[in-house]
DNA sequence: GCATATTTGTCCGTATGTATA
DNA sequence: CTATACATACGGACAAATATG
């Protein structure tokens, strides 16, 4: 008889585990970048050990959404103008490289027409946490055309690090808005084969995504003096 | 006034170094793919304790050199053919990319000759290791074209993955003999400007490499059984 | 299939060195 | 400059999972 009731399937390593929920905090900006994490307050705070945690801080920093600096600690990640530059600069690569790669009929092409429908569907209840949520959904879809493991596992390190960057900035609410359209523009040009013209578009999207970012970026620059 | 003595050697922590030094030993192939590796006796080894290594452990998972399975153990991991097809479809991302912004003057364009120009002095003394140690610094030049950290990092391990399959494999002498003139006259078409020509060269290079390691693995896997 | 030995996962205590008020 | 706080690193402990005979 299963004495393993329905509880806990308590599977994956604590560690692991720890590293989701900071990384969500993260992400959400419940944490100010460069705020200093203690080890003995992190531990207790999740009650887990400091040496579990180390293991976890460890992962962080090497996915940079921590940074670590000897016998001085671990800090939450700041990024900055250069980051943004740079982080972009991969997603130029990586997602050209991905829309070289569409053809008709590939699952994540599918993909990225039905969240276009969402994103769509969630702007007209004025849902706009959630048509982010959809935009970032779609690009990692789009990284999926090329059906790579390691690609689509850096490119999400790469979208962590940018989320890292929205939760700094003040949520001003329509951030994704204006992208809907050209998200949906790329799927129609992709199902038609242009590659080019997509790869035109998708150049536009970033280049304007990257505008954005690096201005609000300033701006809460600013306002903190 | 410094107090900094010329000493201080320890920088950098324990478990950074003990990373570097256990990659090395995987990329020379020192450790069998699919070895089971146990805290215990490896922390004993490096005379660090199992706290320490684990947080080396960690790491090493994450970047794709260990496989961790949850209560089992850390093993060496073990690339395949899925796995070096997927590597090479990562480098193609990559690499066309990053040739895609050559431009000439370019200090990593500069190094890449450079390099060229060593591979063909170590031929002549058959040092051949040395050739295939030139190589990776080659094709790691390349990205640098990129002038972008992260994916710099992103391709360092990918090529940390695969000379972990190399380490897999018998190695025959001239693994990497005939890519010296491909990565020859690549270099005279980026110096010229010929983009689109550079990107066939580069094609034409990764396909030769990824079929010639593909086959290698596969002798490799039959000998074994 | 069972009993036992081994190993991982996780915690705690503690000594040492480094940074900072 | 001293004192305090903290990161670094180690060893021991024990439950739970796994491997072994």
């Amino acid at each position: 008889m299963s004495t393993k009731i329905a509880l806990g399937p308590d599977d994956q390593p604590l560690a692991e585990k720890v590293v989701s929920r900071i990384r969500d905090m993260l992400i959400d900006g419940e944490l100010a970048p460069g705020q200093k994490l203690s080890e003995q307050q992190v531990a207790s705070q999740f009650g887990i050990s400091r040496n579990t945690l180390r293991e976890v801080f460890r992962l962080l920093t090497s996915q940079g959404l921590l940074s670590h600096i000897p016998n001085r600690g671990v800090f939450v990640a700041a990024p900055n103008a250069a980051s943004v530059i740079d982080i972009y600069r991969a997603r130029r690569v990586i997602q050209i490289g991905a829309v070289r790669m569409a053809s008709r009929g590939h699952p994540a092409l599918l993909r990225m027409g039905i969240l276009v429908a969402e994103a769509k569907e969630a702007q007209k209840s004025n849902d706009w946490r959630r048509v982010g949520t959809i935009n970032m959904e779609f690009h990692r879809a789009m990284v999926e055309l090329c059906d790579s493991p390691r690609l689509n596992a850096f490119f999400e390190m790469v979208l962590a690090e940018l989320r890292l960057v929205f939760g700094q900035l003040d949520n001003s609410a329509h951030l994704h808005e204006p992208y809907i359209d050209m998200n949906s523009i790329l799927v129609s040009l992709l199902e038609a084969e242009k590659i080019s013209e997509g790869i035109e578009q998708l150049e536009i999207y970033l280049l304007r995504s990257e505008r954005m970012v690096l201005a609000a970026l300033q701006r809460t620059a600013e306002q903190k003096g």
